[in-house]
RNA sequence: CGCGGGGUGGAGCAGUUUGGUAGCUCGUCGGGCUCAUAACCCGAAGGUCAUAGGUUCGAAUCCUAUCCCCGCAACCA
């Protein structure tokens, strides 16, 4: 097994979540399992690795949420960052730190970005038209008001774009416009001046960012960038006339009672966040978070989010980041598609979706995150049905791995409860097996180290398989009849690979893989796991040249799903489909 | 000609970059086993790889054209 050189460090980030509503299985299975399987394959090879995310607080979405529920808005965000944390906490989601975009401590943290890009002439004010609301006297952006097409008379098209003849739609030549927020139709042009990113400016620079990424990026994000910016990047406007956000820091009258665009505060985050965990943590002190992690060339920068995301992880971020000088751009972006609920998009707003929490409390962590896993929209859409669901816990989760380990223990425990000694175990070291585990584990590292988590399970199962087949094969239930010793071999060496399948689970179920490995006690310390998982098997073999005994009684580890159980689940979305 | 993704045995998918006997999981059928969560193991059937042309000794894979499905992605986070 090769080793990378220690200097390495690896940067994960995961999407923030937006603190505006619950999160369900897209979610999960886009970001936040991807990347926290990717996080603990580091971890377990012995890497310098941190997971970071947080909420991401700020914008006119929530503002008006908060409004309608009349709460204030620091409250209101801090509801759903609990929400999400908790969440997370019961997914086996680990960050090593999840924090907030709302606190002090990520303002001090955005404004050198702004004020870096100011000062190189890179954000400028300039003046532009848009709509504004008499009644309830917002402003309105695109996706807050309605009208009729301009170009072909349709009724309700949309402020940006018209869904029937499908051009991009300026909302300010939009006839009689619709407040989305209100209804009114009592709305007005105003100009407003608000400050812009000037990325034309930065075009070379990025274009060569982006051809260095030719071979990185997957497939399903490189074309699609080069496809956005083959007319030359667009300046953003990156302020807003909110009064819930980060002030621009700006002593101008232009800049008075703005705040910063919620996409230009919210990557920072991912860099905020890190430095509140060596502020919190007292780790390290003398780690620095830029000079060794953010800035560090040696530093693996991966964003985990899902394709909606790419304009800004792909194209705006870098910028700022390289424009700014601050900290390093991205070094891979695996965006994930999108993952429909039984073949039909995600949407809150109809009902259309599962609360992630609900089902949690009902089939706990291991089925969720295996079937999520087995469906990972990696490369395209794919869809969550509650009957693939059952038919893939149950037919592979608890059948290939559960019963494996039950079938092996429970005819250890009831013969030998007193142990087996070493020379039961002794043939898997110098035996085939060895080598076959040892390829397996290259296999998975390889496609976990490409972040094709799903692949990488399918051959943790295959593997787990073969172990179904040995035991299997050599039918220690005959060879207890006629020779002891055989059957105690077989049941030695087959324990031996079940404790190793648990160890190559944690990334992916670290509940299983807390419970599989439980079973033969304290004695398989962090040391040994970190070698097994890295297909060094001396320790483990030190392990089991003693006799060895079971600590727990086997118990079902993978309850099966019943058609009951999901049953309510199934029926309250065929409710919403009247 | 808006853009992107996709169309492979009954279902869900891999394989397409770098052409060379069409693969996986589930389901179905037959057999074995009885340690185990009615689980496990072995074997079999089942595909003109959306369609039509073309290149090639050879095409799921490359080229051209067509059809169908999904999404909207620089002001939805």
């Amino acid at each position: 097994m090769t080793v990378d050189n220690d200097k390495k460090k690896y940067l994960i980030t995961s999407a923030l979540p937006y603190a505006n509503g619950p999160l369900h299985f897209g979610h999960l299975a886009g970001v936040y399992l991807p990347a926290d399987t990717f996080t603990r394959h580091h971890k377990l090879l012995g890497h310098n690795v941190l997971h970071i995310s947080g909420s991401d607080e700020h914008g006119v979405a929530i503002m008006l949420n908060a409004q309608r529920e009349k709460r204030p808005y620091k409250e209101y965000v801090d509801s759903w960052h609990q929400e999400h944390k908790e969440l997370f906490d019961q997914f086996n989601v680990h960050f090593d730190y999840f924090g907030q975009t709302s606190a002090d401590y990520h303002t001090k943290e955005v404004i050198p970005w702004f004020t870096s890009l100011y000062d190189k002439g890179l954000i400028e004010p300039r003046d532009s038209q848009q709509l504004q609301c008499k009644s309830c006297t917002n402003h309105l952006p695109d996706r807050f008001v309605k009208g009729t097409c301009y170009s072909c008379d349709y009724k309700d098209a949309r402020g940006d774009e018209c869904p029937n003849c499908g051009i991009i739609i300026d909302s300010v030549k939009l006839k009689n416009p619709i407040c989305q927020i209100c209804e009114s139709t009592d709305i007005s042009e105003v100009t407003v001046t608000q400050y812009y990113l000037l990325l034309s400016k930065y075009h070379n620079e990025f274009q060569t960012y982006l051809n260095s990424k030719k071979d990185v990026w997957r497939k399903t994000v490189f074309p699609f960038v080069q496809s956005l910016i083959k007319d030359g990047l667009h300046d953003r406007a990156i302020t807003r006339d909110l009064d819930w956000g980060i002030d621009v820091p700006l002593n101008t009258p232009e800049a008075k009672g703005k705040k910063l665009y919620v996409w230009f505060d919210a990557p920072i985050g991912y860099v905020s966040n890190t430095k509140q965990l060596f502020m919190e943590s007292g780790r390290d002190k003398t780690e620095d978070y830029i000079k060794d992690w953010w800035g560090n060339e040696d530093t693996e920068i991966v964003h985990f989010i899902g394709k909606d995301n790419i304009i800004f992880h792909c194209i705006i971020f870098p910028c700022m980041s390289m424009a700014s000088e601050l900290i390093n751009p991205g070094t891979d972006v695996p965006s994930n598609q999108y993952l429909n609920l039984e073949g039909k998009q995600f949407s809150k707003s109809a009902g259309w979706y599962v609360d992630a929490k609900e089902a949690l409390d009902q089939f706990g962590s291991d089925a969720l995150r295996y079937y999520l896993f087995s469906i990972l929209p990696d490369f395209s859409d794919s869809s969550f049905t509650w009957e693939g669901f059952q038919t893939r816990v149950n037919g592979e989760l608890a059948n290939n791995v559960g019963n494996l380990v039950s079938r092996c223990l429970k005819f250890w425990n009831k013969n030998w409860s007193d142990g087996l000694e070493a020379k039961s175990f002794d043939n898997f070291f110098n035996s085939k097996l060895k080598s076959h585990f040892e390829n397996s584990t290259k296999e998975i590292h390889h496609y976990l180290n490409d972040k094709n988590i799903k692949k990488a399970l399918e051959s943790l199962m295959a593997l787990s398989q073969t172990v179904n087949t040995y035991f299997s094969d050599l039918a220690p239930w005959a060879q207890i009849k006629t020779d002891e010793n055989a059957a105690k071999e077989t049941i030695g060496v087959t324990a031996i690979q079940i404790l190793i399948l648990g160890i190559l689970f944690e990334p992916f179920l670290p509940e299983l893989s807390k419970n599989i490995i439980k079973l033969y006690g304290d004695q398989v310390s962090d040391e040994i796991k970190s070698d097994v998982y890295k297909a060094n098997y001396s320790s483990l073999k030190e392990l089991f040249s003693n006799t060895v005994k079971l600590v727990a009684e086997p118990k079902v580890l993978v309850p099966k799903i019943d058609k009951a159980s999901i049953a309510k689940f199934q029926e309250s979305l065929r409710a919403k489909t009247q």
